[in-house]
DNA sequence: AAGTCGGGGTT
DNA sequence: AACCCAGACTT
């Protein structure tokens, strides 16, 4: 068994020397630029997170900058991504590193789980990469390469069935340069051994992979789990004041915290005096409500169901979490908002401008 | 252990 | 439509 763990090592170490991907982050390697690599692609695919990974180092070069910004320019930077609380987690984790670490990123595990945003996952990423620490990592690409190459029949949703497949992955794991290792897996994952459409023909591991030889590659990896999707219903009011849109933040429990959205409730009833009494605000409103349009927004736990009004009116008082935002303005504006939103300007106020 | 959190791509 | 993505946090 050793013996043959070592073969699918090496094997796999071949094959990531002449297929590993050019990526930024594999340059001018440090734990930062790792750090900020791992967690921006956290449930996020490469081609998708490169670019940002390249805007959010040339802004933040090193961890001190990154503290001592604000948070809504680090949600900014963030716009479009998504699970907004990893802007918001690695703002408060560089703080933790300037604080307790004397503003030298730790490399090692334990430490590294010790910061807000950072669990197994990304831990091991970081101390495999950076200081060659021998932890495997477990991710998506993990789970359906190993979950398949040794026919892991528990659910890899469970604790037991992770657990499986990490002692899998660790027993695999090199002494030497297990960080290339855990790039390798998760390469091959990404690359090859790929949810649909598998390319199992000419498979480097066809003759010991489990699932190939049960010819059963789409059984694994086992979920259980079903993701059940829910309506939101939300009605955005678009107010048109003399000195701007108003806006508000999200600073309740509910999802996009800390982004910035038109004043909503969930109910087109009363819709006025609904938006007045969440927001206590004193909102003088002249002309009639129109309504602008209805977009249905597909998040993954979630449909939102989004009908946005407007009317034009003023706000004699802010407060703290109220902003107005020019007309002018609003394709450069700084505040961070969803893509819900930013569709919406994009869409339909050029239409206002011309009102 | 289960629920929550975005947005984009593929099939 | 359903599923997946270099997952982590809260309850």
């Amino acid at each position: 068994m050793v013996q043959y763990n070592n073969n699918i090592t090496q094997i796999l170490l071949d094959w990531f020397s002449s297929n590993a991907r050019i990526l930024p982050w594999r340059k001018n390697r440090s734990a930062y630029r790792v750090w900020v690599s791992e967690v921006i692609l956290q449930q996020t695919q490469v081609v998708q997170g490169e670019q940002y990974f390249n805007r959010f180092v040339s802004r933040f070069p090193t961890v001190e900058s990154l503290a001592i910004a604000g948070e809504h320019e680090v949600l900014k930077l963030w716009q479009g991504l998504g699970y907004y609380s990893r802007a918001r987690n690695m703002h408060a984790a560089a703080k933790q590193v300037v604080e307790c670490f004397d503003g030298k990123f730790p490399e090692e595990f334990k430490a590294l789980k010790s910061l807000k945003g950072i669990g197994d996952y990304t831990a091991a990423a970081i101390a495999s990469i950076v200081s060659a620490e021998p932890v495997a990592v477990v991710d998506g690409n993990v789970l359906r390469f190993i979950s398949r190459l040794f026919g892991v029949e528990e659910a890899v949703d469970s604790a037991i069935g992770k657990k499986i497949v990490k002692n899998f992955a660790q027993s695999l794991l090199p002494k030497a340069n297990p960080g290339t290792f855990n790039e390798a897996m998760m390469e091959f994952g990404a690359l090859k051994c790929v949810p649909r459409n598998a390319q199992c023909d000419n498979c480097i591991f066809s003759d010991v992979c489990s699932a190939k030889r049960q010819n059963r590659v789409y059984d694994f990896p086992v979920r259980r789990h079903k993701t059940k999707v829910s309506e939101r219903e939300m009605h955005f009011l678009v107010v048109e004041t003399s000195k701007g849109i108003w806006f508000e933040k999200q600073t309740s429990r509910d999802f996009w915290k800390n982004m910035y959205l038109f004043p909503f409730v969930d109910s087109s009833n009363a819709l006025l005096n609904g938006i007045i009494d969440k927001y206590n605000v004193d909102l003088k409103f002249e002309g009639e409500l129109v309504k602008v349009c209805n977009v249905n927004h597909i998040l993954t736990h979630r449909k939102v169901l989004a009908t946005f009004w407007k009317i034009e009116g003023d706000l004699p008082e802010m407060h703290s979490n109220s902003i107005l935002v020019k007309v002018t303005d609003l394709k450069s504006m700084e505040i961070p908002v969803p893509k819900l939103i930013d569709n919406f300007l994009r869409n339909y106020m050029p239409d206002m401008e011309n009102c």
